[in-house]
Order: structure tokens, then C-alpha cells, then sequence
DNA sequence: AATTGCTGCAACCGCGGGAAC
DNA sequence: TGTTCCCGCGGTTGCAGCAAT
């Protein structure tokens, strides 16, 4: 696929913008949208590749861009996005309105990352360190279901963002160029409503979940969503998968607060609670991410069994996925820590290697621990979401 | 006061995906 | 169907500001 990279042309400036060029390129766009990027420089009488306007425009000069101290809480949501997605700076951006992923990104690698690995967790898998020796093979097949699972949630975010820039490419095909300009950002931007304002297709599998409306039809558009680096083929996407998928993420987050770093600590301590318990209560302590190896078990189970009952009644129950998940959990925790390998479940035959004993705290530790991934990426969602 | 090292962040680079032709 | 163009993403770099020596 040849293509010319942008940037080679000879004469075009580059390095820092100077506020001349901020000024330029603002008051162009305000007046007439960004358009095409690449024709962009010669209209606004840049001397800038199209590549480096629309870098500098969506890093620094939209409007819309909160800068300054991260919050507590959107530390934490970064690092509980970066468990489950890893560094899909895009799609964590997605649930952080206002906050660039360039800046995110920035903020995760000098910061957090910092930080997490100071805490003697490892930054990238968000395991405590010394137990990479205690993965083994239920794991490695735990982590394969895992990888499945982040990869259907990344391409679910990528694809809900997907549909907010589509969205507002067509409400900027019908609107004036300021409104236009006031509709460019994430996913956050909202119309004057202070409701939460999703694209049609979202507002549509909204839909179909809060109506439970047939699965089929879900999974259908949700053939639309797919991942193209995803394994899973739309075959063999369960339902409760496509809901699940459907269900996490939000398009709009709440407030938040400034904490200092105790209270960071703090509250990171509670999140991540079972850590130094599973190190203190335990003869094989489990991993941080044994909650992420339990919610993919579990989902795979899932599959196998409640998923049947869903899929038989065409769609999830009230209760919503926490409860299945815990539920779930339970289930899988009575196969898991406490003996092992049943019936039911050929997803985690050697799943006895994941503790014993404590079975009620690890439930508890994970619920915790979910809930709050769960709740951070839900929290945004309609509040008439039948999940909590 | 000068030098060195570190940190944070803006900007660049290269790649891949999707749309258009 | 193949090619080209455009856009967006993630990784990396370069530099300014600051602290330590």
C-alpha cells in the first residue's frame, strides 16, 4: 500500500506550534470545521502538515480538553481501564471525557506506571510481581480466555467510539459550522441536553438490552462491532457475550474530585484489598488479576451453562450481568477454590491451583474489585441501565 | 553560579484499517 | 480486485523546566 508520508514535504514546518499558528489554525476551524486534514494547512495558511493540525488541535487546542492534575478517580479509572484493556490509550480516552489518550498516555507513563511498579505491581500485566512464578498452565489457559475477553471489550469501546465520530460526522453534515465545531471531542460532548446524548446505533443496542429484545438481532449489529484482530469469529460469539459487550462502557462520566496521593493510595488500597490478603491468608496466593483469570473463567462458563438459559429467553435477566457475573463466580468459586474441575465446567479443569480455603474472601475480593471496574465503566451509562 | 541528571509533556513517526476510486 | 488516500492509534523522541550537586 504506498502511500507518502505526509510530513516529508519539503518546507512544511514542524517542531512547536507558536500561538500565531494556534490562533490560525483555531479560528479556522471555527469557522469552517476541520474538513479534510490534509487540505486543511493550504485553506488556514499553514505551513504544517495536515497530520500535525489535527494532532495539535485534538492534543491541545479543542476546546473541550480538561488539562492540569488528573483526579483520583480518573487515576483509578486509568488504571482499571489499562487492566482490562491494556494500552488502548483511545479507548480508555473514550471513558474519560475531556482528557486527550495522548495525555492519558503521558500521564500513565511518567505517573502511574511509576507508581504501580513502586507498589510492587507490575505495570503491564497489573500483577504483584512475585507471583509471575506462580502462573502456570490454568492460568496460561485462563489468560488465553482473558485475552479473548479484553479483545471483544477493546473492539466494543473502539467501535462505541466509532459510532460517536460517525455520529457527529453527521450532525455536522447538518449543522452549522460552530455547532460542528462545538460536537468535536469524545464521546462526552453532549448537545444542550445534559442527557447523555449516544449515537443512534448505541441508543439502538441500548435498546435492544433494556427491552431484551431478541439476542439475534444484538448479535447482529454487534457483527458490525467485531474486532477485526479479535479470534472470536461472530460464530462463536454467545449471547451473553454480545450483552456483556453491549454492557459495559459508558459514553459520559460523572464528576470528580481531587484527592492527594494518601487519598489515592487509599483508595486505591480498597480496590485492590484482596492483594495483601491473598499474600497474608493464603498458601498459594492468588494474583492481582485472579479477579480478570475469575471474570474470564467465569464468562466461559458462562457460555456453557447460564448462557444456555439466557439465550434460551432470548435475552439477559434483570438482574444484569453483575449478578450473573457474581453469580457466576460463585458457581465457579465452588468449582475453583474448593475442589475443583466439576462437571459443568470443562473451561478451568485445573482450576484448583487458584487457592483454597478462603473462598467467601475471594469472592467478596473479586466482587469488590469487578464491581469496581464495573461501576467506573458503567457509571456513565443511562441511568436506566438495568445493570445496577 | 555552573553543571548534571531527571521529569513531564508536546510533538513526531510509522503503521494499520477503512473508504474511495 | 487492487491501489491510493486519509485518518487515527500507539510508541518514541526531543526539549524545556526543575532539582540536586
Amino acid at each position: 500500500m504506498g502511500r507518502s508520508p505526509c510530513c516529508d514535504k519539503v518546507g512544511l514546518k514542524k517542531g512547536p506550534w507558536t500561538p500565531e499558528e494556534d490562533q490560525k489554525l483555531l479560528a479556522y476551524i471555527e469557522e469552517h470545521g476541520h474538513g479534510s486534514w490534509r487540505a486543511l494547512p493550504a485553506k488556514a495558511g499553514l505551513e504544517r502538515c495536515g497530520k500535525s493540525c489535527r494532532l495539535r488541535w485534538t492534543n491541545y487546542l479543542r476546546p473541550d480538553i480538561k488539562r492540569g492534575k488528573f483526579s483520583m478517580q480518573e487515576e483509578q479509572t486509568i488504571i482499571q481501564l489499562h487492566a482490562l484493556l491494556g494500552n488502548r490509550w483511545s479507548a480508555i480516552a473514550t471513558h474519560l471525557p475531556k482528557r486527550t489518550d495522548n495525555e492519558i498516555k503521558n500521564y500513565w507513563n511518567t505517573h502511574l506506571k511509576k507508581r504501580l511498579d513502586k507498589m510492587g505491581i507490575d505495570p503491564v500485566t497489573h500483577k504483584p510481581k512475585n507471583d509471575a512464578i506462580l502462573s502456570n498452565e490454568g492460568h496460561s489457559k485462563s489468560a488465553s480466555n482473558l485475552s479473548h475477553m479484553a479483545q471483544w471489550e477493546s473492539a466494543r469501546l473502539e467501535a462505541e467510539a466509532r459510532l460517536v465520530r460517525e455520529s457527529k460526522l453527521r450532525t455536522s453534515h447538518s449543522s452549522s459550522p460552530s455547532l460542528q465545531h462545538s460536537l468535536i471531542g469524545t464521546s462526552a460532548s453532549s448537545s444542550s441536553s445534559s442527557a447523555p446524548v449516544l449515537p443512534s446505533s448505541t441508543r439502538y443496542l441500548d435498546h435492544a438490552w433494556n427491552n431484551g429484545s431478541s439476542t439475534s438481532t444484538v448479535a447482529t449489529r454487534m457483527s458490525d462491532l467485531e474486532s477485526p484482530t479479535s479470534t472470536l469469529s461472530e460464530n462463536n460469539v454467545p449471547p451473553i457475550m454480545t450483552s456483556v459487550i453491549e454492557f459495559v462502557g459508558s459514553s459520559e462520566r460523572g464528576m470528580v474530585k481531587e484527592e492527594g496521593e494518601r487519598e489515592w493510595n487509599k483508595g486505591f488500597q480498597e480496590s485492590t484489598t484482596h492483594l495483601g490478603e491473598y499474600k497474608d491468608g493464603m498458601e498459594n496466593s492468588m494474583p492481582f488479576t485472579s479477579s480478570l483469570h475469575e471474570l474470564t473463567v467465569t464468562m466461559a462458563t458462562t457460555w456453557g451453562s447460564s448462557t444456555t438459559s439466557a439465550h434460551a429467553h432470548g435475552h439477559v435477566s434483570e438482574d444484569g450481568f453483575t449478578n450473573l457475573l457474581l453469580n457466576s463466580n460463585s458457581d465457579h468459586r465452588s468449582l475453583s477454590s474448593e475442589g475443583g474441575g466439576d462437571s459443568n465446567n470443562n473451561c478451568h479443569g485445573n482450576s484448583s491451583d487458584g487457592g483454597n480455603g478462603t473462598g467467601n474472601e475471594l469472592y467478596e475480593d473479586n466482587k469488590i474489585y469487578w464491581n469496581n471496574i464495573l461501576n467506573l465503566m458503567n457509571c456513565s451509562s443511562p441511568s436506566d441501565s438495568p445493570m445496577f
